[in-house]
DNA sequence: TAACAATAGTTGTCATGCTAATTATTGTAA
DNA sequence: TTACAATAATTAGCATGACAACTATTGTTA
């Protein structure tokens, strides 16, 4: 079938089958917790105190998926919410510790993933696929 | 933030932002159809008579998702489930002739979209984009 | 042939993604 | 200062994606 040699249906297709493998990753750690959520636990670790307009900024994503991500993350106790004392309307996002050691412990597992993934893959052949990854993104701003 | 040089992340952001695209220029157009629709549906099209197993594999879709997919697709009034004669736990699936006057209106503009994302890169970048994506798929299949 | 395994499709649950609407707060301009 | 616009976060509704469980049918094997 033709469409399966098309760009999008391959980039679908590594970014579907990657997420099964991170996923996959994390069940057997014993660690319950979605890629997403990991994006996002992430990215609150690396930031400390962000508001969450600011991490919707960095995960790419919308607001509400930000809320409800938050939302569950607060839940398993890895993450939690502060007033921000000049903007009564933001939060400043933290992680618990807890939070930390499970950036810490599954922080090497995706960086393994990563790696997996370009396993045989030569170094210029992955400096034109992150250009053009650029690219892709330019083309599609507007 | 470091996350953002990733390539999955570059990924992840290539393929939302074509999404978002897309779904602008299919609303622009005054057809209400989502992307995943329309990638089913075109399966469908080029397919004609494919069981539900066959989209699934062709779609890269799980089963659930593909049976919820065709089952808006029906209401549409583009696509039909026919009861398979050799095996009655099967269907299969055309569509209608709304569905080929749909296919046949949106294609030009999904096949715009493709090429408006590769404006400015080169067919040697191009080949090589396929290759590692191609080879990431490997990489990720066990 | 009878019991069991495998297959095709559906349904339910939960999390995510998108859109629109809402609340609370802050910024701005007459 | 008051009225209005903008911003931050939430809520609700719908579609999709992953997973588990289920029904109906077909295949296989003792």
């Amino acid at each position: 079938m033709e469409i399966e040699q098309a760009y999008p249906y391959l980039m679908e297709r590594a970014i579907r089958q990657m997420r099964m493998v991170s996923q996959q990753t994390f069940l057997q750690a014993g660690v319950d917790i979605t890629v997403e959520q990991w994006v996002v636990l992430y990215i609150i670790h690396d930031g400390q105190g962000l508001s969450q307009v600011e991490i919707t900024e960095f995960a790419f994503k919308d607001a509400p998926t930000v809320t409800r991500i938050i939302d569950n993350l607060v839940k398993k106790g890895w993450v939690y919410r502060q007033m921000s004392s000049e903007d009564r309307r933001k939060f400043e996002i933290y992680t618990t510790n807890e939070g930390k050691m499970m950036v810490k412990k599954l922080l090497p597992m995706v960086m393994a993933i990563r790696e997996q993934g370009i396993v045989n893959i030569s170094e210029s052949d992955l400096r034109v696929f992150k250009r053009v990854l650029g690219r892709l993104i330019e083309n599609f701003e507007k």
